[in-house]
DNA sequence: CCGGATGTAAAGTGATCGTTCTACTTGCGC
DNA sequence: GCGCAAGTAGAACGATCACTTTACATCCGG
């Protein structure tokens, strides 16, 4: 839907605490009035774009990877630094914005729910079902230390991998 | 100093966002106008916060490692989980104040002067000087996926470290 | 014992923000 | 072409919050 894109875009501009409900309203292109009869309250609104950035998520990141596990295992990282580059330089937004509203039950559900979809499909992309906890740890790792390091994260989160890989049984 | 150590116990229970001045206030244990006086803005209080808290986890965690490097890096990982257990159930508190205030250009340097010199010890310490990043990507992993995997991640930080010594020249 | 620095307690202020309400317009089936 | 569903624009409301100010207490050197 085009006002959950326009929602996200300016969460991912203005952050979770500073985006008031007339900048969302703006960026979502529509009246304040029908953004709140798709979505009752500001809180719904966070979750609406959420949701849809997980789908874009995992549409970019991890959708269509290599069959071989070595090649998946070097794309999956090209594709998160890829990602950050143009989606993300600041980090994790599901990560952010348990951090902008700690309290929030179902926000926090939410982060769940996508890093364990994240981490149930790359370790399958990957061959490294085994290694899941740690395979999640790297990207993790990649998606924190990007915005200081760039590429040379890349670089380390793929050496990473393949030395775990090569640990395999 | 007193003062900073109770904002700092007042921001990790209520958030960066939701930590209003009275609630500071009284975590400081000092009046309105004293809290005003050494700090003259909200903002001056998340930063006196930070300078503590950076304090306090060098000196938890990345003070007194053992000499061996190997020991070194288990007993970093052991204690990065440690640290997490006691202080910091919902992840890096630097990177949470920066996700609630991204526009803060003084926040953000002081997260980078934190992550900085974090690295810098710890590779010190493990003997992984010429794997800075990648150490770094590993303690930023851990921190991250600790709060869902726990006990695990810790695990799997030690592993992934080890991998990265064995491979060194 | 006194005077000034330093603290506390708490009411007041001005601005902002999430949310609601009012009034007007537009597209569309019958 | 009428009526209704659905949209826009934006004023108004009530609460909250960072910050200021006022008024009063306490300590302490000379």
């Amino acid at each position: 839907m085009k006002m959950a894109a326009g929602l996200e875009q300016a969460f991912v501009r203005h952050g979770f605490a500073d985006a008031s409900v007339d900048t969302l309203r703006e960026a979502a292109g529509v009246s304040l009035r029908t953004l709140y009869k798709y979505m009752p309250s500001r809180a719904d609104m966070v979750l609406a774009a959420l949701e849809y950035r997980h789908r874009r998520y995992m549409a970019e990141v991890l959708d269509d990877l290599p069959a071989d596990p070595a090649q998946a295992r070097d794309a999956l990282m090209t594709r998160v630094g890829d990602w950050m580059q143009s989606e993300a330089a600041h980090g994790c937004l599901f990560h952010s914005a348990v951090a902008a509203d700690p309290g929030n039950a179902s926000l926090r559900a939410l982060l769940e729910r996508h890093k364990h979809e994240v981490a149930t499909r790359a370790a399958l992309a990957t061959g490294l079902e085994g290694q899941g906890v740690a395979l999640l740890l790297i990207m993790e790792g990649l998606t924190q230390t990007w915005p200081l390091h760039g590429a040379e994260a890349v670089s380390a989160a793929k050496h990473l991998a393949a030395l775990l890989a090569e640990d395999q049984p």
